[in-house]
DNA sequence: ATGAAAGCGCTAACAC
DNA sequence: GTGTTAGCGCTTTCAT
């Protein structure tokens, strides 16, 4: 019932036809045009040939082929997001955000997950192929190259949570300075004597950029820090703290590169060490996973704002496509949440919102 | 340089012409069809041409439209893969694999992230246009019949971690029935006499098949069973265990139909109630997501193998693409992973691979 | 091995 | 308002 009958018989090897205008056009009696105009918005169609079509359309099972359309219109509605692996609570978030947004402004997300490290871009490549209209690099440890390639080719891009040098791609991300030098001047607050950092990717900008911040105020101040990289990574990051820990002077403040590495230490230090986490050390992270406001966790951290970050992205992406803007970088500021993971400084706590949050 | 003199201008509004095929032939002097080949892996074509169809191709920049390809072969490579909010990392971890799957077999992604309750479908419906090759549907909760909707168009369909009763749609799943039951036992073995089940969504299989098992064995056993329902959150979660810690009479052994779940409730007992998780009480949960062997947590809980389901259900559309399978349900077999927040049976477990498991 | 020609299913002028 | 006519960029016979 839904083969239409002048039709050439199907090819072998090829799937099944779907009904197309042609056929729907054929059983209402118009013209196939007149069928595309009915599935065209501001098209202008009576309503006595709209029903007719309709009707036709549903009889058959009709569904625009949005393949199709793309091809005339040079437009997917569709946009390439990768992503590194979703271990990282943090990248749930994001994903999860830039789903919603990129949802409610019309855009369908083609995901392309890839490892945070290694591998160059074998099947990205193709990604591009499919003729998305944009593309959000989150955190992408990629060679920015690639960002800068689509550019050229007139692709907008945007990365998210990661700044390129020399690179004209507009991005997104979190207060990195603002935020790792506020965690330090924090946890001096807190009269804290000896300190460490565990940084993540040493290629990721997020992890030097945090870096840097917290390490020069915490110089300034005259105060020994340590440092370990655990590349992102929860085990890597439990090895780190033993390592720190376990040392002859073992730090008294921790500040990892992110959330998720600072739960994977908060967990060394309390099991394997016998630490009281809040008194004996301070440990605090950079993310504000959902989970560090969990009671096993009680994490200090620096808050990126997920949502207001993925708004962002996807309103530079509208932007770009609309042409209005070629893009710049923007950082969206974030707050120092205070919680039972670090001590408490004698000044500078602040309630907001049932959240301390601290503003000297 | 990169635009064909022979062409006409560019019609406004569109966006920027990229190079075509057509282009190529120009520029390398041979037909479009020679390029055409060029780029089919299978193509008789000579060594000579191939380099000169390649060289223009490189100076053009030019990039095959798979868009106009999946036009005509129907085929776009592209699965669609519905999936609840990925804050339970039980669906980051299921993404994570299907993505990896996905692409080993040479497939991308068209993500659709749809809110576990509530809206129908308005969006998804959608993504059907976009003639993906197939669909993936992760423990949605959406009604049923669109899965059937598609298969009858001919739409390969796996459902993954979900089974819909009269439904003749493909899926994988975990050990429902199996692993709830064996968790009753678990627990009756550690001789607790007050037990409680939490369920999810009570729309949803997982949830009714695990309580069902587990309450069967527990009343044949003949002790009293209380129940609450929390939907799948972590919130609702953390106001049943309220509830249940804070009656007259509360259980002594909690049996949460996810790992999510149990998390929150494990949360509540400690820091609401002080109590020492594993000894006054018992706490398992379902699925072993990543964190559940975080030594804050230390969660027993019944193994869903993501990795394992993934590559079944990748395995089942790659089979329905094939042809060669109209796909039926399996069931993926699980272990429960004896941890610290569950007393410890007397008999029964096994150390398998670093891990205790209870196999009596 | 290569080119010409005919579409894939749709949109977009352009006449009527 | 509606039909007609060209294509979008590519794959695929079919000749050569």
């Amino acid at each position: 019932m839904a083969s239409s009958p002048d039709r050439p018989p199907q090819k072998t090897g090829l799937p099944r036809r779907a009904p197309t205008a042609h056929d729907v056009a054929a059983l209402a009696g118009v013209s196939q045009s007149a069928v595309s105009r009915c599935f065209t918005p501001g098209a202008s169609i009576s309503d006595d040939t709209r029903r007719r079509v309709q009707a036709a359309a549903e009889q058959l099972g009709y569904r625009p082929n949005l393949i199709a359309r793309s091809l005339i219109k040079r437009r997917s509605t569709i946009i390439g997001v990768v992503i590194p692996g979703l271990q990282n609570p943090f990248y749930s978030s994001v994903l999860e955000a830039l789903s919603a947004d990129l949802a409610a402004a019309g855009y369908r997300i083609l995901l392309f997950n890839a490892p945070a490290r290694g591998t160059p871009d074998p099947v990205l490549d193709e990604v591009l192929n499919y003729r998305v209209d944009a593309l959000i690099l989150v955190s992408s440890t990629l060679s920015s190259g690639l960002a800068d390639e689509c550019q050229n080719i007139g692709l907008p891009v945007v990365q998210l949570n990661r700044t390129a040098e020399r690179s004209t791609v507009s991005s997104v991300v979190g207060d990195n300075h603002g935020g790792a030098a506020t965690v330090a001047r924090f946890l001096l607050a807190c009269e804290h004597q000896r300190f460490a950092f565990i940084a993540g990717l040493e290629t990721a900008s997020t992890s030097r950029e945090r870096e840097a911040a917290f390490l020069a105020t915490i110089e300034e101040a005259g105060k020994p820090v340590q440092r370990a990289v655990a590349h992102y990574a929860f085990d890597e990051a439990q090895t780190a703290a033993r390592m720190l820990l376990g040392s002859d002077a073992p730090p008294d403040a921790i500040f990892c590169a992110n959330d998720y590495m600072a739960l994977a230490v908060l967990g060394v230090a309390r099991a394997e060490f016998g630490l009281t986490v809040g008194r004996d050390i301070s440990i605090a992270g950079f993310d504000d996973l959902p989970m560090a406001a969990w009671p096993e966790f009680s994490l200090t951290t620096f808050r990126q704002p997920v949502r207001a970050m993925s708004a962002r992205a996807v309103a530079m992406i509208d932007a770009q496509l609309q042409g209005t803007d070629s893009g710049r970088s923007e950082v969206v500021a974030g707050d120092l949440v205070v919680r039972g993971s670090t001590r408490v400084p004698a000044y500078g706590v602040v309630e907001v919102e049932n959240e301390r949050v601290w503003r000297p």
